[in-house]
DNA sequence: CGATATGTTTGCAA
DNA sequence: ATTGCAAACATATC
């Protein structure tokens, strides 16, 4: 489901909903898709204090008033809503967290996201060992980095894009809208792009992605922040899911292809 | 109605 | 070293 602005999105709305909240049980009917342990979880987070819901890439972090973390990576299709104690858990609710006068309930259709609990001292070292690159942002984004590493490789642009070790963030959506503004066919080798490309492509990362999150992030299937608002980028997509339709910059119809086992949308004649 | 697709990540085989 | 595929799973669409 989330890319980075989605994620953001249910991070600030999580915070707005759950930070001072004291926890006074976990259940779950789907204890596998917590990596660490369920029971370990249940028993470090009861009688706890959330403090703070951060972010990282498209991981999201809940902070305790102990030594602790919560990583949560929705995945495809992971949501997180606030209801109240006597309000009936539906089919692909997985996790309650149940605080005193409400509980936070985290679903998933699909089945995919996963909870870790890892000690707040191996917070940085997990995101190292997933080699998870920096944040789009001109502070932590280095485009010299970005240029020296898309200049020694032989990879497709988009799916090492993809892979969140040059900038954390793109998923499917965003990565096709940046390689159209930058004007770059997704299946350009890496190392072909010139200097001035790498520079374009930088800032749009950064550009696209920031407008993403303003907007509160894009709902094309049915994806709504921890608050049950939708956002309103997809008026803003102008090739993902526009196959057929006209290029806005010059006509063409937009193509869709696969690259690297994904959907991918482009047009022929502003990207070569 | 079977095949295919879906906003993700990971691991393995070629 | 890179890429292709499958798997984790459920549902909507072609």
């Amino acid at each position: 489901m989330p890319e980075l602005p989605e994620v953001e999105n249910v991070r600030q709305g999580l915070e707005r909903i759950v930070v001072g909240k004291k926890i006074q049980s976990v259940e779950s009917r789907y204890p596998r898709m917590i990596l660490t342990g369920f029971d370990d979880l249940k028993a470090k987070l009861t009688h706890h204090v959330i403090t703070g819901v951060t972010r990282r890439g498209k991981y999201l972090i809940f902070e305790f008033d102990d030594e602790f973390r919560l990583i949560s990576h929705l995945r495809m299709e992971g949501k997180y809503r606030l209801i109240g104690l006597e309000e009936s858990i539906e089919k692909h609710d997985h996790i309650a967290v149940k605080f005193a006068d409400s509980q936070l309930i985290y679903a998933d259709v699909r089945k995919f996201g996963t909870w870790e609990l890892i000690s707040a001292d191996k917070l940085s070292d997990y995101f190292v060992s997933k080699k998870i690159g920096p944040e789009p942002t001109y502070e932590a984004f280095d485009e010299s980095i970005f240029l020296k590493k898309l200049q020694h490789s032989t990879k497709k642009i988009k799916p090492y894009l993809l892979e969140q070790t040059l900038v954390a963030g793109l998923g499917n959506i965003y990565v096709d809208e940046v390689l159209w503004r930058a004007k770059i066919h997704p299946e350009t080798i890496a190392k072909v792009l010139t200097k001035a490309k790498v520079h374009l492509l930088h800032d749009e990362i950064i550009e696209l992605l920031g407008q993403a999150v303003a907007l509160g992030g894009s709902t094309v299937r049915t994806y709504a922040n921890a608050l049950g608002k939708s956002g309103t980028m997809q008026e803003e997509l102008k090739v993902y899911g526009k196959t057929g339709e006209p290029c806005v910059r010059c006509g063409t119809p937009i193509e869709k292809i696969k690259v690297a086992g994904r959907g991918t949308h482009f047009c022929p004649t502003c990207q070569k």
